[in-house]
RNA sequence: GCCGGAGUGGCGGAAUAGGCAGACGCAAGGGACUUAAAAUCCCUCGCGCUUAGGCGCGUGCCGGUUCGAUUCCGGCCUCCGGCACCA
């Protein structure tokens, strides 16, 4: 075992060694069979890129820091690791390289897994789960067809975002201001025929269920809660005016605003507008402007500044209550996608209908009028508030908009008009990608027999490996004759496999299940170890998740637990963000070229020291800024504990007692201060750390270090000597050497073997403090006249109100503040402040 | 536009059931040790004035509640994030 101090704080000695002995010791592996409550902690598994960026030093540390401090304080952890390992750069990389993607990825792996053994992380590799693997996708395969039997996963054509430099199509909720979340290329439309999963069927729960969440940032919920974008409204049936059999379905949610409707707009690549132009005059300039919506990209033409155009369809709707003849516009500004792609317009109460009526010189209704009742026509913009009361309606007339609301929505339903209904913004998910290196979709396309799933006894569909990579033209699996050729399952007959890959979300969406038995045959997991383990205790990673991944792990969840798979419907109970890593006012980014390499961090001043900066510099859930001398500092304060504990601990002592309260009851007032600040400091460092304040947890750590330090500094030799002293000084070394162990784990191995321990630290139980010590014997208080701080005094805890009213009333200080003004009141906050109010 | 979050020294950040603003660290300045440098150790460190005892100002801005406000309330400003023609 080297020494800690020989030469100097040598981390590299000190963490190669025990990396080595965690490793042979099997330290962390999971221990199936404790009877310790459970603790599930979780870092998002890294996409294998090849090297690790401090980005994952800052995660990692986070979790394994709560991983080794949970352990310590009496919990069975799982603490799995693994590889979100399908992507597109894999294949970027066969491009240009020409290595095959299986080959780069793996390679990329086990480099990174070298990295994070350098860092010292506390995980069970044996449990390590690799996505790309076919023990891991013939899952993804198995799951996709029990949706699909479910109806949960289907095909549709539709317009979707397409990526024209990633040449694959993309979620919804991976375009990001029109811009592809990867490579940040233009998104444009296209019409593809694609595999879908029905999460709008959980868009209720989503909702719902996120109220239990309650170990959630407020900030994600809130996103999620956005992007779901519930709205209640009401339906309804507007019969055309030359064929009264049919009609027009409108939602709104302001039915309150219902006979303010002046025109009906529909979408332009509605389908009924076609019929309903259909031998007019109009027919001829209205299908040009179909077909010059169609030609615009969608993310221009549904962007707020591009102005409202529209076109009459020479059509006409009976209104349902008034039976006056509405015109039918179709206008850009309506979308296909949302409630049932035909509006009604009520220009004076929405703004966009305003601005289109006002263009075309349509009729404008006012039907609320606000509390002033200074709205006249013409009117200079809508007026959207809820709050005034209904005109000019009818029966509804005199209501307010609220009362209005339900009263039209009775009235509707009643006269079978119309009836209440809920819409979501949410979209299902577009799973099919056009890419290789991704999970084959199971399904097969038969002449005669349709669309037929892969028979769950012939998972795992795999990836062919006779793949030209161009990177031109069409999906690469469409290249390899051997994979597209198969037999139907149900005939037998010639048939063609479906070429499209699953989107990398479907991986990541349930690899949390896997951990908890990653060598399973005969299911995606063993329902009893998830019943075990799940949910996950704490689950840590990038804002940047918290739809994307956050959402589609949520909605798994749910589809698992109905296919009776488990009883959870929540992944993950509580969820801690982490922030980025910052550098010259920029997230460290390649491109941007303010990286910092972790290898190098780790080599120059260790790993502990890595960690113990990251940890330090900010709190967890903000951004962390970079600073070269920060680590320093950190690495500063690592070598001054070690050096103190190895130069300076007393002598073990051959009393079996451990030190509590009654040893040092007598002991001289320097000694019974170390042991307070021992105790101050256990409560301190553990209150912080299950709050995750780990940067003030740390600042604990580092004032009972320099404490420790000027004790020992002022102290005489011959009180050195004192048997008391040296029992009290030594507990205080184990107890900082303790503490300092989940953030410094190599540091604090070494030290504890140099204090005469068995290894391993990380198996210890994390000290307990004792409440009667942790205050201080002494307090300072504050006087104040006039909330103005006029002196301070050193009194023994506890003394009594009037005693400390007369110890500041007779100070010179106080008593020239006073002078000969009159006393009207003296407040006393016990043990901290006096304020005196003349 | 709508919905969130945040504004504290030169910097990262502490402190809010209302009670000493700036813990801890970094940077900076001074000193000790050293032939010298690095490292290490000690001291100073919000701003302004000062007769060296103090005095005034100070937590984005303006107001309010209070003996007392970084903290609570009202109104603004700025920055960051999410959504964005969702009817």
């Amino acid at each position: 075992m080297p020494n800690p101090f020989e030469n100097g704080y040598q981390p590299k000695e000190i963490e190669a060694h025990w990396q080595g002995y965690w490793k042979e010791h099997q330290t962390f592996r999971v221990n199936e069979n404790s009877e310790k409550p459970k603790y599930y902690c979780l870092e998002m598994f890294p996409y294998p890129s090849g090297r690790i960026h401090m980005g994952h030093v800052r995660v990692y540390a986070i979790g394994d820091l709560i991983a080794r401090f949970k352990t310590m304080r009496g919990f069975a952890l799982l603490h799995p690791m693994g590889w979100d390992a399908f992507g597109l750069p894999a294949e970027n990389a066969a491009i240009k390289q020409k290595v095959p993607p299986a080959e780069w990825t793996l390679k990329n792996i086990a480099a990174m897994r070298a990295q994070l053994g350098k860092l010292g992380l506390s995980y069970d590799w044996d449990r390590e789960v690799t996505t790309c693997l076919p023990d891991y996708y013939r899952w993804n395969q198995w799951l996709f067809i029990k949706m699909f039997e479910r109806g949960l996963a289907y095909q549709k054509e539709g317009t979707v975002n397409w990526c024209p430099s990633c040449e694959t199509v993309l979620a919804n909720e991976q375009v990001i201001d029109g811009e592809c979340w990867r490579c940040s290329s233009q998104v444009v439309q296209k019409r593809l025929n694609q595999w879908f999963l029905k999460i709008t069927d959980y868009a209720e729960e989503l909702l719902s269920s996120a109220e239990t969440l309650t170990g959630w940032p407020e900030r994600v919920l809130l996103m999620q809660k956005n992007w779901i974008g519930k709205s209640s409204g009401l339906e309804v049936h507007f019969p055309l005016d030359d064929r009264p059999n049919e009609s027009l379905t409108i939602f709104t949610t302001r039915p309150d605003t219902l006979l303010g409707v002046t025109f009906l707009c529909i979408a332009p690549e509605h389908p009924l507008l076609l019929p309903l132009i259909a031998g007019k005059d109009q027919e001829n300039a209205v299908l040009s402007f179909i077909e010059k919506i169609k030609q615009q990209d969608k993310t221009v033409s549904t962007s707020l500044t591009v102005e409202k155009e529209g076109l009459f369809t020479g059509a006409y709707a009976i209104h349902p209550l008034t039976h006056e003849k509405i015109p039918i516009f179709t206008a850009n500004f309506v979308l296909m996608e949302y409630g049932t792609g035909i509006i009604m317009a009520v220009p004076a109460h929405d703004q966009r209908d305003f601005e289109f009526a006002t263009k075309y010189n349509l009729p404008i209704r006012l039907v609320i009028q606000n509390k002033a009742q200074s709205l006249v026509l013409p009117l200079s913009e809508a007026f959207v508030e809820s709050d005034g009361v209904l005109v000019s309606s009818n029966i509804f007339t005199g209501l307010d908009p609220d009362a209005a609301k339900k009263a039209i929505c009775r009235y509707v339903e009643k006269e079978g008009l119309g009836q209440e209904k809920i819409y979501y913004r949410l979209r299902d998910w577009g799973i099919s990608r056009q890419r290789y290196w991704g999970t084959p979709i199971p399904m097969i396309y038969c002449e005669t027999c349709g669309v037929v799933p892969v028979p769950l006894s012939n998972l795992p569909v795999l990836l062919p490996s006779d793949i030209p990579f161009s990177g031109k033209g069409v999906s690469p699996l469409l290249q390899s004759p051997s994979f597209i050729k198969v037999d139907c399952p149900k005939c037998q007959k010639p048939a063609r496999r479906e070429t499209d890959t699953m989107d990398t979300f479907f991986d990541s969406s349930w690899y949390f299940l896997r951990y908890v038995s990653p060598h399973e045959t005969g299911n995606p997991f063993d329902p009893n170890q998830a019943a075990k383990w799940l949910p996950v205790t704490q689950y840590i990673g990038g804002i940047e998740h918290a739809i994307l991944h956050l959402l589609y792990a949520r909605f798994f969840t749910k589809v698992i637990a109905d296919l009776g798979l488990t009883q959870i419907r929540e992944p993950f109970l509580n969820l801690l963000t982490q922030g980025m890593v910052i550098k010259d006012n920029a997230k460290m980014s390649k491109s941007k070229g303010n990286v910092v390499d972790p290898d190098h961090l780790i080599n120059e001043y260790g790993a502990d020291t890595t960690r113990v900066f990251s940890l330090f510099a900010a709190p967890p859930e903000k951004d962390l800024v970079w600073s070269d001398e920060g680590v320093q500092g950190a690495s500063r304060f690592l070598t001054r504990v070690c050096k103190m504990v190895y130069e300076q601990v007393p002598p073990a002592c051959s009393s079996q007692e451990p030190v509590r309260g009654e040893v040092v009851i007598n002991a001289s007032s320097g000694t019974k201060a170390i042991y307070r600040m021992t105790q101050r400091t256990i409560k301190r460092v553990t209150e912080d750390t299950e709050k995750f304040c780990f940067n003030t947890a740390i600042s604990g750590l580092m004032e009972f270090y320099n404490f420790l330090s000027h004790e020992i500094g002022n102290r005489s030799v011959e009180e050195k000597d004192d048997l008391t002293y040296q029992r009290v000084l030594r507990d205080a070394m184990e107890k900082l050497v303790v503490l300092i162990s989940p953030f410094a784990p190599h540091l604090g191995e070494a030290l504890w073997a140099h204090l005469g321990h068995l290894p391993s630290i990380s198996q210890i139980s994390w000290p307990v403090y004792d409440p009667a010590w942790t205050e201080s014997e002494t307090v300072e208080v504050v006087v104040q006249v006039n909330g103005k701080i006029k002196t301070k005094f050193i009194e023994a805890a506890g003394t009594d109100e009037e005693v400390l009213k007369k110890t500041a009333l007779s100070d010179p200080k106080v008593i020239t503040a006073i002078g000969n003004l009159p006393i009207k009141k003296i407040f006393v906050i016990k043990s901290q402040l006096i304020n005196i109010v003349v």
